[in-house]
RNA sequence: CCGCUUGUAGCUCAAUGGAUAGAGCAGUGCUCUUCUAAGGCAUUGAUGUAGGUUCGAUUCCUACCAGGCGGACCA
């Protein structure tokens, strides 16, 4: 419908002399506005020499005659402009309960089988899409840090899924690099403590013990060199260059006992790991086409080797104080258009650019040059990304918009950041365990479902870039614009369908069932109705612009209408001649919410 | 010092260059003999500062102020 509205308005621009008006149809904020409004007038009415609302009040007539031999006919109430030059439409009741029965039908998929997996629109047909998230680290605490990454890598996947596109999801873990030197380090020297690596494996909660030894490295080295005692100094100096050392044995492979050690804790961190994300309900599935590779394994000469002579092919590696750089201009600092990257350590070992741009030429070789790359990393990474992509555009290997970075802000204190070698950090499971004990205070047999909704939803209602202070009782709401107020108001109307099915009522919008007739013109259930024909054109913006937010105030909008509807408008009665309309809106509304939160990752539980 | 980013109500957030800037929390007053009151209804309250572009700016541009994050062998 909304297609069909921008081909007929490109039409009357014919007259006019412009064939080629690109035309784009709004949702008003304002009801009152109708269901799509287009401000084309008021753009192009100078380039035409007219005043806006002349041209938009030329375009209406026009419309109008065209619209009587197009298919919209009997579906538009009226076009009509408004203000400085908009351009209204509202549809017909008719029209109105004709997409509302769509959707049902769609949501529900053919023969009554539960399509709410299928997909929502096709606009990603034919594109296949990686997208890289949650790549939490080993040996490290799974904190709230890598939880925004997880949540809205976890939705754009879900979203871009539901709009026609192949999706795989990688999680790429954090399994190199000097930070398991310092930790080889600190296992070797204090690891006796806790009866070695045995003893470690053993105890309760391994990865604490691991990260305790970690924090205790920074914490030793900072010591040493804060003290006066010049051989103090000294001896920090020699263990960071231990660590750096030992991470080079570890790279080199040839180490037997360096190398079991490193694979005893990825073992540790990867069951730590599928625990958390069972709880979160997210899911790397090799049999959806997921992967979740670790670093380690592009560190290999068969993976890194390309790189370097991709690079050499175009003559970018180039040498500066020891290591091998990549510079965006010549080496003039002047004509930098970003700092270098640097690609190769001074001692020959590799560096995360060099473990990236070695997993994305293995990700085009499998999957094909027309993959779109998706890394969502917090935005501390942001020239990192710029660094990366713009080499890689560089080498050829992605165009413009096919290699994105998608950015969120980061979670910290009121006084800092957070710092897993300081030891400030929050551990996600003390955070899901803290949300499942207020939950299941009001839902003890849906607690964690709850829990992880008002979670994820604290963080997917908002514009992912703008940092987030930690704070227990907001990241837990439960009421208001919250998580579980959304399960609540779709287990509500869900009830109500099943005292309707106990009624005998039937769902029905019947066909020309138009104003007067069997639907009820109710504002609130008008209102419900329109907004609720909105969902696809939400979840294709949301997809388009990587933005979950934006289904997440489109649920919440939708909730609060049918709210409002639910608690004024009473529903199952038998004797209510307008029910069994009513329960077919409110399956609709349910239909959607539960759709919607799926895309958010947010389950509805069977009651609340 | 340079770059990126954010600044909206007492607090936490919305608002693809549009119409009267929306919510939630907190406050105040109503509302459960009725399919779920985690709800609903009413009410108080805001675009950092100064310019510019535009028919129209919270949104785009410039400067300033304030917070955050980056800036070569960590990721």
């Amino acid at each position: 419908m909304k297609d069909e509205i921008i081909k007929i308005l490109q039409k009357t621009f014919e007259p006019l002399g412009i064939s080629d008006i690109s035309v784009a149809l709004d949702f008003p904020e304002n009801a009152e506005y109708g269901d799509y409004t287009s401000n084309v007038a008021m753009i192009n009415a100078k380039r035409l020499g007219m005043k806006p609302v002349e041209l938009a009040t030329k375009i209406v007539a026009d419309f109008d005659k065209l619209v009587a031999k197009a298919s919209l006919k009997g579906l538009m109430k009226s076009v009509s402009v408004a203000g400085p030059g908009f351009i209204n439409f509202t549809l017909t009741a008719e029209a109105v309960s004709k997409n509302v029965q769509e959707i049902s039908r769609e949501l529900n998929g053919p023969k009554g089988s539960n399509s709410l997996k299928g997909q929502i629109s096709n606009i990603g047909a034919g594109k296949k899409v990686l997208i890289e998230y949650s790549s939490p680290n080993i040996a490290k605490p799974f904190t709230v840090g890598h939880l925004r990454s997880t949540i809205i890598g976890d939705s754009i996947a879900r979203i871009l899924s539901a709009t026609g596109y192949s999706v795989i999801r990688d999680n790429h873990l954090g399994d190199w690099g000097t930070q398991f030197g310092k930790l080889l380090v600190a296992i070797e020297k204090w690891g006796d403590e806790f009866g070695g690596l045995d003893g470690i494996k053993k105890s309760e909660n391994p990865i604490k013990i691991l990260v305790d030894l970690y924090v205790k490295f920074h914490d030793e080295v900072a010591i040493m060199e804060d003290s006066e005692d010049e051989k103090l100094k000294t001896e920090a100096e020699e263990l960071v260059t231990f660590a750096r050392a030992k991470s080079k044995i570890l790279e080199s492979g040839k180490d037997p006992i360096i190398s079991e050690i490193w694979k005893v804790c990825v073992d540790l961190s990867m069951h730590e790991f599928a625990l958390i994300y069972t709880r979160l309900g997210v899911s790397f599935d090799p049999k959806r086409g997921d992967t979740q590779i670790g670093e380690s394994f592009f560190v290999t000469p068969d993976k890194i080797n390309p790189v370097r002579d991709a690079l050499n092919a175009k003559n970018l590696l180039k040498e500066s104080e020891g290591a091998k750089v990549v510079f965006f201009g010549s080496e003039d600092p002047k004509s930098w258009k970003l700092p270098p990257l640097i690609v190769e350590k001074s001692d020959g070992t590799s560096i995360y650019a060099t473990r990236d741009l070695a997993a994305d030429l293995y990700r085009i070789n499998t999957y094909g040059k027309g993959l779109i790359l998706i890394n969502e990393v917090g935005a501390e990474q942001n020239l990192y990304f710029k660094q990366l992509i713009e080499t890689e555009t560089m080498l050829g290997w992605f165009t413009k918009g096919q290699r994105l970075h998608i950015a969120h802000g980061l979670y910290r204190f009121k006084d800092g950041k957070m710092s897993t070698r300081k030891g400030k950090v929050i551990w996600l499971g003390d955070i899901l365990d803290e949300a499942v004990t207020r939950a299941s205070k009001i839902n003890a047999d849906s607690a964690n479902d709850v829990a992880v909704a008002a979670i994820k939803f604290n963080d997917l209602k908002r514009d992912s870039i703008q940092d987030i202070v930690f704070d227990w009782d907001e990241m837990m709401s439960m009421t208001g614009d919250s998580g579980p107020y959304l399960q609540y108001s779709c287990v509500r109307a869900k009830a109500v369908i099943e005292k309707a099915k106990g009624l005998g009522i039937v769902a029905h919008i019947g066909p020309g069932s138009g104003e007067g007739s069997t639907r009820p013109k109710i504002a609130q259930i008008d209102l419900l109705e329109r907004y609720l024909i909105r969902f696809q054109s939400v979840v294709e913006f949301a997809g388009a612009s990587y933005r979950p937010n934006v289904i997440a105030n489109y649920l919440i909008n939708l909730a609060a209408l049918f709210n409002s509807f639910y608690s004024q408008v009473m529903i199952a009665d038998a004797k209510d001649p307008m029910a069994a309309y009513k329960v077919a809106v409110t399956q609709a509304f349910a239909m959607t919410m539960e759709r919607g939160l799926d895309l958010l990752g947010i389950k509805v539980p069977k009651k609340m």
